[in-house]
DNA sequence: GGGTATTGTTGATTTAATTCAACACAAATC
DNA sequence: GATTTGTGTTGAATTAAATCAACAATACCC
């Protein structure tokens, strides 16, 4: 695998807030007295996989860390993440000029009745 | 790499949060006039990655995602996941754990922060 | 209409993510 | 003391993630 320059060496910014979230996710597991194998099998793991999304890998795949939460019964806050209604900044630039459209590979068909 | 079983068949909950994340990161790039190419040359990947987080593919790189986030500004979302403030279930547990009598506070397992 | 920019797709290449076995160490528990 | 459990580490093997080139399709602007 390749691995892209942002999971490779990723800014402070990001960094801290992978190990911040690696942390929060301990603090759930160790609430709920589960070992990192019994949450790691029940997310679908190994325990090798559990000690680096505790330690805010970068390079590790989403779905561990989204499949934790998941198992941890803390999927609902990922709703905000980016949601457009609370994009503030996307919003006001919007508002000032709409955005265009990117080109749609689905939209190509039209008039088939 | 092998990819574990959470990251290569998520359950659908994990699959659908991934869906709606990559469509909002969409959505706010839109909002801010920037193609594909552009955001990820800010964030440091390659324009084919930054379509594989839109669509929420769920083997890429957590920090490709928060990277991403990273760009556009909207990483402040990420302090509410999995936070310990917010998570309820596991504040119920760790109460009804602490137990009326003699704690005998021997290991360490809550003293993230 | 033509010309340009953005996006979708594919096939090949590179390289490391993930697993596992095996070990070590600390803290409980008996 | 002996045993168990949870965790940290390392090195090897497997397998696919990320990049790139090249092209096609779509959207936008004049």
């Amino acid at each position: 695998m390749r691995v892209s320059r942002i999971a490779a060496s990723p800014p402070h910014a990001v960094e801290q807030a992978l190990t911040v979230l690696g942390g929060n996710i301990r603090t759930a597991r160790l609430r709920r007295r589960l070992s990192r194998r019994q949450l790691a099998e029940k997310v679908g793991m190994s325990r090798y996989l559990m000690a680096d999304i505790e330690a805010g890998k970068p390079t590790t795949a989403v779905a561990a860390y989204v499949g934790v939460l998941w198992a941890l019964g803390l999927l609902d806050g990922m709703d905000a993440l980016a949601h457009p209604d609370q994009d503030l900044e996307g919003k006001v630039l919007e508002a000032a000029r709409r955005p265009t459209t990117a080109p749609k590979r689905g939209g190509a068909l039209d008039d088939d009745f």
